[in-house]
RNA sequence: GGAGGGAUGCCUGAGCGGUUAAAAGGGACGGACUGUAAAUCCGUUGGCAUUGCCUACGUUGGUUCAAAUCCAACUCCCUCCA
């Protein structure tokens, strides 16, 4: 590999972002040579993406600051299809509403990281049920179905370890990586774009689509992947007791999404700073060698510009303000989530675990009775001893509100209504 | 088409008539220790309920006082033979 040119590749590289490309060399060049139109498939399964999809999305916005086009995919035609990729089980059919209501929620979550317009550099999105929906089986077979080797398909890990692994895979399934391969052809023409890009577990069907590509029309189409994103302890990004970290803040609170990262562990916090923040790398060599106790201002950097770029600047001033007032000063913060209770309920008596239940912190009664056996569970910051107390008027703090705590860092208010 | 094997809780995986809400490990949650970290150790881990009830071992029936465990049919999967 020669050296690189275009800044893009660059950064590409020196941030960590860079698992796989088809030429890197053509390019590297092309980026130096003028504006690339790339684009990046999502999937419609889910009404907002979470933090497993946040690498490819800051790939898009650096591609765009970088002075080329991002396209986002929406999956709608292929969501129907169904990847199999990395799955055992083929997944659940979803109609054309909730699919058309998933891709609404996403586009929100793009609004903030990148600028969607009609200029050279603004993103668009498009939705690749467009082309797929009124494709005509016959000639579709025809035109690209022979281009596609059976035995290659075989050899493709999505393929490959779905059969090695007993799991059966349907001719339905089986077909997403032809159609995978379509879209980038159908993009390409549509609007010039020659660049795939997405994770690891996407090559296979990048390569199929640059290959495609070339057989069909003799397109230079190139592919990138990201490598796939685990903790230091090897756990997958993104999962905690609440679920999915997700981007949109009417499923996650910016306050929790900023402590999602404040929590990261101190291995990865050099490498998330890389992939999920616009520091310079200088200031990430700094923060990155700071040692033991002092880590965590790094980790409170990194929270505060992940959620700066999720939330704004406004949320995540506030989400590390009440966090700095919750754990340093032990004080009750306003801003922690808070859920309103009608005052008569209050004034009735409402059971510790039924409002622990109630607002979240357990998923069921009986889990909230655990956790107050177990002594997780906290009452303006006091510990619940009694099993059966009856939260009510009574313990409303010198500001009118109640603290609930489960363990030492989900914390919860009841305001009185 | 023929012959075998399998389907168990979030996952892996024991159990093969009652003592089994179901071993063990993982994961997750809580506690201790810390730095809102990791590692380690301890506890919890179906739901509802002021100790009793309900739902659970692919589906549907059956045999039994009693079944995840036995029988039958069905569905799906695996392996070997043709």
């Amino acid at each position: 590999m020669t050296e690189l040119r275009s800044d893009f590749m660059k950064m590409f590289v020196e941030r960590g972002y860079m698992h796989q490309c088809t030429n890197i060399d053509e390019l590297d060049a092309a980026f130096a040579k003028e504006p690339v139109t790339a684009y990046i498939g999502f999937d419609c399964t889910a009404r907002s993406l979470h933090v497993g999809s946040l690498m490819q999305i800051m790939i898009l916005r650096r591609l765009q600051q970088a002075g080329h086009k991002p396209i986002v995919l929406m999956g709608g035609g292929t969501t129907k299809v169904g990847d199999p990729s990395g799955k055992d089980e083929s997944r659940p059919v979803i109609t054309d509403e909730m699919i058309q209501e998933n891709m609404d929620g996403i586009k929100k979550v793009f609004e903030k990281f990148i600028t969607f317009g009609d200029g050279p550099t603004d993103a668009i999105m498009v939705n690749n049920d467009d082309w797929l929906s009124g494709l005509g089986y016959i000639s579709f077979l025809r035109d690209y179905g022979r281009h596609f080797s059976i035995n290659r398909m075989l050899t493709f890990d999505s393929v490959k370890l779905r059969l090695e692994r007993e799991q059966s895979l349907s001719f339905l399934e089986f077909n997403y990586m032809i159609l995978q391969a379509y879209d980038f052809v159908e993009l390409k023409k549509r609007y010039n774009c020659s660049l795939q890009l997405g994770g690891s577990d996407q090559w296979g069907n990048i390569v199929n689509g640059t290959e495609l590509g070339r057989r069909t029309n003799g397109f230079d189409l190139y592919g990138l992947t990201t490598p796939l994103l685990t903790t230091s302890s090897g756990a997958k990004m993104g999962k905690t007791a609440a679920g999915a970290i997700w981007l949109n803040e009417d499923m996650l609170s910016a306050y929790d999404y900023w402590q999602f990262w404040r929590n990261t562990e101190d291995a990865d916090v050099g490498k998330f700073l890389k992939l999920f923040t616009e520091l310079p790398m200088d200031e990430i060599s700094r923060l990155e060698s700071l040692e033991g106790a002092e880590l965590n201002e790094a980790k409170k950097i990194l929270a505060n510009e992940c959620t700066r770029l999720a939330h704004g600047a406004e949320a995540a001033e506030a989400a590390a303000e009440t966090a700095r007032k919750t754990f340093e000063m032990g004080q009750t913060a306003d801003s922690l989530p808070s859920t309103e209770v009608p005052k008569a309920d209050l004034e009735a008596g409402i059971p510790a675990f039924a409002l622990f239940n109630q607002i979240g912190l357990a998923q069921s009664s009986s889990e909230a009775r655990k956790l107050i056996k177990g002594g997780g569970a906290r009452l303006n910051d006091e510990k619940i001893a009694d099993e059966k107390l009856v939260v009510s008027l009574d313990h409303l703090d010198a500001e009118g509100r109640i603290k609930l705590s489960a363990g030492k860092k989900r914390h919860h208010l009841i305001i009185p209504v």
